[in-house]
RNA sequence: CGGGGUGUAGCGUAGCCCGGUAUCGCGCUUGGUUUGGGACCAAGAGGUCGUAGGUUCGAAUCCUGCCACCCCGACCA
């Protein structure tokens, strides 16, 4: 194993897989297209649960569980989404197995043939449909709120480590509500709910829009969704929230009676983020020398390396720093002294910037004499020699600042990339060099395919904040009335 | 599922064309010296060469089937 990643400008995708892996975030399983996530990866990914769930209870949502399985039957009843999930599934057929007669090991039992296959769930509407016709009689039942934190599985023909696996973690929303009105609403407050956790946590600007029709949820009326830009420029989806009018409710036969005593169907949304947001998030921001994490979502945001000879000097370093150590606790900074001896202090110092802490302390002999410590931040890699005594402030402020600052660098990104174009021409040449283009487009789906076959880029969304300008379609030249967001995406 | 490629120690590899029982690096173990940007020396441990069959006195090497993975397409959170 080389020492040094694979640099991001000689080969992004290859950075990339190299980086999760070294990292220790995640690497490939036994099975196909599934991935093992690893202990340091995980706890990033606890880390964003916990705050999207505090995000989810504050909006008033509960948590619940439904099951893996989803009788067959029950996919068909929403016909576009049966159609939008069906090439995907993996099915259920059989529930024992048995010894080969033949000596060939264990075989599946064929007497053993389920009478109705199970799908494995590829996202849950329907399972949780089928109960909420059980759950909801009357408006006193309504609004309706609960989320859940599962695993689902997408059968993919080309996976990569948490941008596209076959099974992946995520969270799913599903909401019933009376009127028509309240369930867009709670679809739009998600979508922002997301946008505050990517820009504020993940220090990731977003694009918060509408999906086109082709690129909409299988089963839903509108998709809304939360663009970034990765820093190949291309454009990654990373959350989304769907209006679901009253499909499910009718494939379901979810109907309640309204204070006016008159029966209708209920309104639905759902909405959800994976852990896709894992492979965004180290797109994001980091570097060539490894992982750059938000101080919010960092396991560890503060390392401190001491650098002795021998037992009495490692003695007097402590007798130092386990004080601070516990002040920055106090602080509710997570802080680790790494006093392990079979590693150098060069080691380390490379470890640590491949998993991104945010802030690395050195401390010697040096320092003690001196009464300074050396603070190092991953996001700029700079190293400053400061005074021991109030370091502890330092050292939080220095980690707001690095959130602050990684997202303004993204964002500034972000900015420099995205172009509005106006003619064809120049729009397939600024679409080989990656990045956002605003764009005029005649709103036709057909138009949309022509697009994406002659430059691979799609209408990533319709921005919310479009502003009404009267233009003309960058391929066809038919009237149009706000610009749209197109990007090649992952 | 089409087109190309690869399978050798925990990881990365050489050897394959031209057949003679496997090379090197990292990592691992033990001991010692080190420690301000990925330390060094010495001694060790670790392999049914993806799998099944065939050719041969002899197969990692040649032939055939199968399996897995990777890349490029079509499909996608």
């Amino acid at each position: 194993m080389s020492k040094s990643l694979p640099s991001r400008a000689e080969n992004y995708s290859e950075w990339y897989n190299e980086l999760v892996k070294r990292a220790d975030l995640a690497e490939n399983s036994a099975v196909r297209g599934c991935m093992i996530i690893k202990p340091y990866g995980y706890s990033i990914w606890e880390k964003m649960q916990r705050a999207l769930d505090d995000m989810f209870k504050e909006t008033g949502h509960t948590n619940a569980y439904f099951p893996l399985f989803i009788p067959k039957s029950f996919l068909s009843k929403e016909a576009s989404h049966v159609e939008g999930f069906a090439k995907e599934c993996a099915v259920v057929t059989h529930y024992r197995l048995k010894n080969d007669p033949n000596g060939g090991g264990v075989i599946v039992d064929p007497d053993a043939k389920l009478e109705e296959e199970l799908i494995v769930r590829p996202t849950s509407e329907t399972v949780i449909w089928s109960s909420y016709k059980n759950w909801i009689q009357s408006y006193r039942d309504l609004p309706l709120l609960i989320n859940q934190w599962a695993n689902v599985v997408r059968w993919e023909m080309r996976t990569r480590l948490f941008l596209r696996t076959a099974e992946f973690l995520w969270q799913e929303g599903h909401t019933a509500h009376a009127t028509r009105q309240e369930a867009i609403e709670e679809t739009e407050q998600m979508l922002e709910v997301y946008a505050d956790f990517a820009e504020n946590f993940m220090a990731m600007p977003v694009l918060k829009g509408k999906k086109t029709a082709n690129e909409r949820f299988a089963g839903a009326e509108e998709t809304y969704c939360i663009e970034a830009m990765m820093q190949d420029g291309k454009a990654l989806q990373a959350g989304t929230s769907h209006f679901l009018g009253q499909n499910f409710a009718k494939a379901f036969d979810v109907k309640f009676l309204s204070k006016e005593n008159q029966l209708d169907y209920v309104w639905g949304t759902s909405w959800g983020v994976s852990t896709r947001l894992m492979g965004a998030l180290i797109m994001a921001h980091s570097d060539d020398q490894g992982l750059v994490l938000p101080p919010k979502l960092a396991p560890i945001q503060v390392v401190i390396v001491p650098i002795f000879k021998g037992e009495e000097q490692l003695a007097n370093i402590k007798s130092k720093i386990d004080p601070l150590v516990k002040s920055l606790r106090k602080h509710g900074v997570s802080v680790k002294f790494d006093t392990s001896e079979n590693q150098s202090p060069g080691f380390k110092f490379a470890e640590y910037e491949l998993k991104g802490v945010p802030i690395r302390l050195a401390i010697g002999n040096r320092d003690i004499e001196n009464g300074t410590i050396e603070l190092a931040r991953r996001d700029t890699r700079e190293k400053t020699s400061l005074p021991f005594e109030g370091i502890d402030q330092v050292v939080v402020d220095t980690l707001n600042d690095i959130q602050e600052k990684i997202y303004q660098k993204a964002f500034q990104f972000r900015q420099e990339n995205t172009h509005e174009v106006n003619a064809w021409a120049e729009f397939t040449s600024k679409i080989e060099e990656g990045g956002f283009l605003s764009a005029h487009w005649d709103g036709s789906s057909e138009t949309e395919e022509k697009i994406k076959e002659l430059t691979k880029a799609t209408i990533r969304c319709i921005p919310l904040d479009a502003k009404e300008e009267p233009g003309s379609c960058i391929l066809t030249g038919n009237p149009s009335n706000k610009r749209v967001i197109f990007a090649r995406a992952y």
